[in-house]
DNA sequence: ATTTATTATCGTAATATTGCAATATCAAAA
DNA sequence: TTTTGATATTGCAATATTACGATAATAAAT
């Protein structure tokens, strides 16, 4: 099939592996590392930084953007994008959790 | 085309996806949720709790342990399920770089 | 040795993702 | 208003993922 059985299973879970999806690419792992390298909003160069072709960049940041990873906003003929808080303190959040919850009597 | 252009990225940012894609699917979360869940080792039952057919979980199950997720020991005519600590350290160790990388001067 | 219980693998269909060329859009600048 | 620069959208081909029925493999129990 290739179609997710999304209903069948819990929003929270919907949610952590919606967020995770948007960096289980390694251009999107890059993009947020780019960004994060220069510390203020980056308007351009993202595609001249990564080896792929603008279109596809920008494919990427849509993603990165629908599932709350960045937020970006027009200036002028440029977009600026940055990344966003909230949606790395969920993705900690939730890691801490499963990390909290190792170690009891497991192997 | 459908295919990721690996070489053109850094190992860091490969292995930081891979792992992403690995609780990129609500099943696998909840794969994960349940293996926590029970303080100890899970032998069998993993089917019973998903809404999905058995060798769909154990296509899920195979795709978390290649992404060293978790890990699984035979057991007699079972095989025990539960997390690896390890990597759940890596994705904490990145989300935390991230986190503490924000915040400076950005939106 | 057969049965039983549990997990893995194979094969296959349906859908999703990745990547890019071509093209469109949109706002500033000329 | 035409050009220019930056990003988005469309369309398409190649590959990956998801799901499951059928079947195999494995080890304990009978």
């Amino acid at each position: 099939m290739g179609i997710t059985k999304t209903e069948a299973f819990s929003e929270t879970h919907n949610e952590i592996a919606q967020m995770m999806k948007a960096l289980a690419h390694p251009a999107r792992v890059a993009i947020i590392d780019y960004l994060l390298s220069v510390d203020a909003c980056i308007c351009g160069d993202i595609v001249n930084v990564l080896p792929l072709a603008q279109p596809t960049v920008s494919q990427h940041l849509k993603e990165l953007k629908n599932a709350g990873l960045i937020k970006g906003s027009i200036e002028g003929k440029a977009i600026c994008y940055c990344v966003e808080e909230t949606a790395i303190a969920k993705l900690q959040a939730y890691l801490g959790k499963v990390s909290d919850k190792i170690n009891k009597k497991c192997c």
